[in-house]
DNA sequence: GGCATAAGCGGACTGTAGTCCACTACTGCG
DNA sequence: CGCAGTAGTGGACTACAGTCCGCTTATGCC
């Protein structure tokens, strides 16, 4: 988990790993769409209390079994090899970016989506999405409203859109449109820098 | 509705047109989340299962009630002036859709987003989407991939996306980084806001 | 007008997310 | 070591979306 803001009691540690651990199974065996809250807590032996509390809902849940992949891809932004890493160009690092993104996104798509999806607007307050927007806007730094730009290209990689779009037009599309999306934000720089 | 694909019994009309106007009551009056389907079908004065019946779930009953609104947006791109209309150059007329798209989405957020929110890959399905889609796509048709673009591009006009970013960078940030986006697909240097 | 038939109806029922709160048992302190 | 206090627990409970199926009634035909 991200930040245990206090130290965490020894019980709520092991029941925290529990319900970890039986979510992935359950999920691994039934798909996510499979298994309700109750399966989760009852397969993890704790009950729907403790479950709640400590993920606040089917989202966190999601969010928190992705914990660890999407640290490994942000490990690799910030200090892997080129064309990922810190010592590619912009452009090149952004079109990188967007296609392992775009394959993060495939190889978890239901928890993705799902993490995603519960409240209105949970997309936007984790703290994943800040980081990924907070790189994007660093890379498109030459433009007029990075920020807000930054958003728009991440608009297209919302799980939701991913999954849909690898249904009907295949990943490679995707990829290729975004990447020519982003030669866009290049070659039509409304700067002036 | 928009297409009774054979002739409706009286009864169901009048069933229907009451569930409209009953919903589009309560939703004014209390806000789309502040209703549910059960007050829908009692304030409409018809059983849960008559509302279900008609409009399969809570989506397909907003997109029922959007159906007017869209048409009206519809009509003005097929028939209506420039910039919207048939007498536009591409890029200018697209632009014109991305804004008015974007208000239409803001003038009926809740709604939009219940509508693009219910099975997963609602949005993608529904015939609305077939046909901004298409009108986007033609407008790109200097590209390699227009399908594909016009998807990524419909991406950022996302009820959930335009939500969320009305929130944080406001509408017009939004509107103005599309219209660079948009720009981009043009490979062109910049033409006037 | 009377009848057959299927479209339409409605509300009881099911499954699930998320809440609540009385209870339990770690942990730190004296 | 024993106690106080609080973090943690669990399962009963609520609210709601969506399903099911036996009953009702409009409609078209004779």
């Amino acid at each position: 988990m991200r930040t245990p803001e206090v130290k965490e009691r020894a019980d709520a540690a092991r029941n925290r790993n529990a319900v970890l651990a039986a979510a992935a199974r359950l999920f691994s065996e039934k798909g996510v769409d499979g298994v309700s809250m109750d399966a989760v807590a009852a397969a993890a032996g704790v009950g729907k209390g403790t479950l709640f509390r400590r993920f606040t809902d089917r989202a966190g849940l999601a969010m928190a079994l992705l914990d660890e992949r999407e640290r490994e891809l942000q490990e690799k932004i910030l200090r892997g090899p080129a064309p990922l890493g810190p010592d590619a160009e912009p452009r090149a690092r952004l079109r990188a970016f967007a296609a392992a993104y775009l394959d993060y996104v495939r190889a978890h798509a239901d928890l993705v989506r799902l993490s995603e999806t519960g409240t209105p607007g949970a997309r936007y307050r984790i703290g994943a999405y800040a980081f990924w927007h907070l790189h994007v806007k660093l890379l498109l730094a030459h433009r007029e409203d990075a920020e807000a730009d930054a958003h728009t290209l991440l608009a297209a990689l919302a799980a939701e859109h991913v999954i849909a779009m690898t249904d009907r037009i295949g990943a490679d599309r995707l990829a290729a449109s975004l990447a020519g999306m982003i030669d866009g934000l290049y070659g039509a720089s409304r700067s002036t820098s």
